[in-house]
DNA sequence: TTTTCAATATACCGAATGGTATATTATAGA
DNA sequence: TCTATAATATACCATTCGGTATATTGAAAA
């Protein structure tokens, strides 16, 4: 594994364990064992060490959300399938989509808000965007579509939560149950 | 209003906009106009004072949330008073449990993570409590009482986030639709 | 072999951090 | 009025923070 590969590893490791405000540059590097500029050199920042932590992760999975999301006009499945990515994607990457949900909520100003923003707001669009179709096909649900978005991501990250404590395990039974669940909120 | 009172003010205030870590002690004195000293006259240290925050918002809760538990034998009707209790405490300091729903998921190892794991303690208790008396009369909710806990906590929550961004009210209707939304994930 | 550039280390910077020893002021009770 | 105590300020502490100027090493290209 590379210098590099080493520091991102170490980082997520340390900003999940102790948070990435407590966490400083130089427990990182003393990590790997190696300088603080090997650090700057690879990332620049502090900051940059951040975004290149977050990017690496959810740049793969774009792809794959995408493509679930796009069976267009058969809600019930897209919203399976969505279900099924993300629950894929924090299967594989469950440290990491811990300390991603623990940064969700971060202030604006503070970096950890201001890098996790853009990525928020990818996901928010793509979803909005099938609700806002799906809207056209079920009248009921027009003028709705912000809170299903908002509603539909809170509920299978809080399924995710729940996986991590060994709840319940992140399947296709249980990608199924937690997208019908959604389901019943939207036409009761 | 008091010197302390003004402190606890506007550490909620910078707290939730910028995050703990990332509020000096010396930020909140000046936003007040004391010195240093005066805030470890009445808190002890910065700890102290993140303690004292979360107790002077949460130690008027228990007592309605108690109740809201008390009904038993009523399983439809205790999740709609706990889901109601918990929107009238958000709606009534909106501010405080936003940054609250901030500090949850925080490292377990950290200062806020350290401060708020004895109130998740208490709710966690208070409704297991519940689903476990409950499974005696719904023989299939046996075995699955942690999970529903933990479930209903989420979606709450999630319901309050999407209040703070205008999409929803936390009114008696609302409640109503958000107990029924998870009774309908238990007996699916 | 020489040149070039990426990768790493040594040693340092000013600023901010949480916290405190000590002195002063204001207030309330005897 | 005197005394005790609560409340506040001045001035300081060692440590850690993110970041960098500069030098050295190593490997690949010319």
């Amino acid at each position: 594994m590379t210098t590099r590969e080493q520091l991102l590893e170490q980082a997520l490791e340390l900003f999940r364990r102790e948070g990435y405000e407590n966490t400083g540059v130089q427990k990182i590097v003393d990590a790997v064992g190696v300088e603080k500029p090997t650090l700057y050199h690879y990332f620049g920042s502090k900051r940059g060490l951040l975004d290149t932590l977050l990017a690496t992760y959810f740049d793969p999975f774009w792809g794959p959300l995408q493509t679930a999301a796009d069976h267009k006009g058969d809600v019930p499945y897209q919203l399976e399938q969505i279900t099924l990515a993300y629950f894929k994607f924090a299967r594989e990457h469950l440290n990491f989509y811990q300390w991603y949900l623990s940064i969700i909520p971060a202030p604006v100003e503070s970096d950890t808000g201001k890098a996790v923003r853009p990525i928020l707001d990818k996901q928010w669009k793509l979803l909005n965007r099938l609700f806002k179709d799906a809207a056209e096909f079920h009248g009921n649900m027009r003028g709705r579509d912000a809170r299903y978005t908002y509603t539909f991501l809170g509920i299978i990250n809080t399924t995710i939560t729940s996986a991590m404590f060994d709840l319940v395990s992140l399947n296709e039974e249980s990608a199924y149950i937690t997208s019908g669940q959604f389901m019943h909120g939207i036409f009761s």
